[in-house]
DNA sequence: GTCTATAGTGCGATAGAC
DNA sequence: GTCTATCGCACTATAGAC
């Protein structure tokens, strides 16, 4: 999908509204310095505007911090909503992997956020998008049906991929490598 | 390794200690709030002390949260210890995965800060031990030798262990479903 | 839509009594 | 070894000019 658009794209338009670009540089800081750690003031010196001109954007940094989950949680949902789409319950899977590895990879440096930050966690804890695209993820993964072992390789297969991407033994290992090797260890979570 | 002792031991006096009473009551809320989230009010409130008792103990925050970074690797370094010590090498590596498997149950709710809080992994981006816990775990998982996908497949059983057993999806399973169930799981990692 | 200026709060850290 | 009291600073958030 990334790779494929590169060559395409003349330039990089990206971003155009106040908001994204405020829940982009948001998201890179949280992944840098995590979600508690980060302050307004970084924010906005990132994308060099002052903090009154992102609480004219948000109302709190709380409504910033909902925005920056939901925005990579649509990323998830996106996947899935193209994995659904495809033909047998065998190619859906397929789909389903291979965006899964092409969003870590991609994301690199954010998707560890809606993951493992505490201050995420507790956001999606009663957000009903995100259960959804939980169970979405469990049906497509594993196949419909009941019983915690399919939730609990459903949470390993999310782990290892975004734990991977991000661990510091990794950071000189070239997205391309990263994507045939996730990929190659993907197909045995079944 | 828990489970045995819990019917030996007859009272709980454990974290004689200020300093690892501190540790304790830190990693906690680490993994709750997040380092950069966590104050060190908050820290002197839960274990029912004042700040200024905190800084006669420690001189800054900073060596709070080294010595609970340290404190939580040296459990894992422990794992590694016995592991090495065991016979042959089929035999070390069935070790070493029962240990860590024991240890992410046991440790549940904080073995998940030293492998995502960013602050902590700052911390542990040149420290030695680190790095020294990380080679010899991946020689004792995947085998002496070179090549990134040794490094690749630990980073992802280790972020597959500790991202399991603190997903949210899977807070209501039960620790010994959790063991059993990722004992199972850490079998394919070869 | 972004700015300067500022209110009010809580932070990390220090001094000195007990 | 822990306390009370306090310093200076950075934080979230607001008011009002442009």
């Amino acid at each position: 999908m990334t790779r494929a658009d590169a060559t395409a794209m003349p330039e990089r338009p990206v971003l155009t509204t106040p908001q994204a670009r405020i829940v982009a540089a948001a998201l890179e800081l949280f992944a840098t310095k995590g979600v508690g750690g980060t302050s307004l003031q970084m924010i906005a010196d990132s994308i060099g505007v002052t903090k009154a001109a992102l609480f004219y954007q948000f109302r709190t940094k709380d409504e910033i911090v909902l925005a920056a989950a939901e925005d990579e949680l649509s990323r998830l949902e996106a996947v899935l909503d193209t994995a659904e789409g495809a033909g047998s319950r065998t190619r859906q899977r397929q789909v389903l992997l291979n965006g899964m590895v092409d969003l870590s990879v991609d994301r690199r440096r954010t998707v560890n956020v809606i993951l493992s930050d505490p201050v995420i966690l507790g956001v999606f804890a009663d957000h009903h998008r995100y259960h959804l695209v939980l169970d979405r993820l469990t049906d497509l993964l594993m196949g419909p049906g009941v019983g915690q072992h399919r939730h609990m390789q459903t949470a390993m297969f999310m782990a290892a991929l975004s734990g991977a991407v991000m661990h510091p033994m990794l950071s000189d290992v070239d997205d391309e490598t990263l994507r045939s090797e996730l990929l190659r260890l993907a197909r045995r979570f079944r």
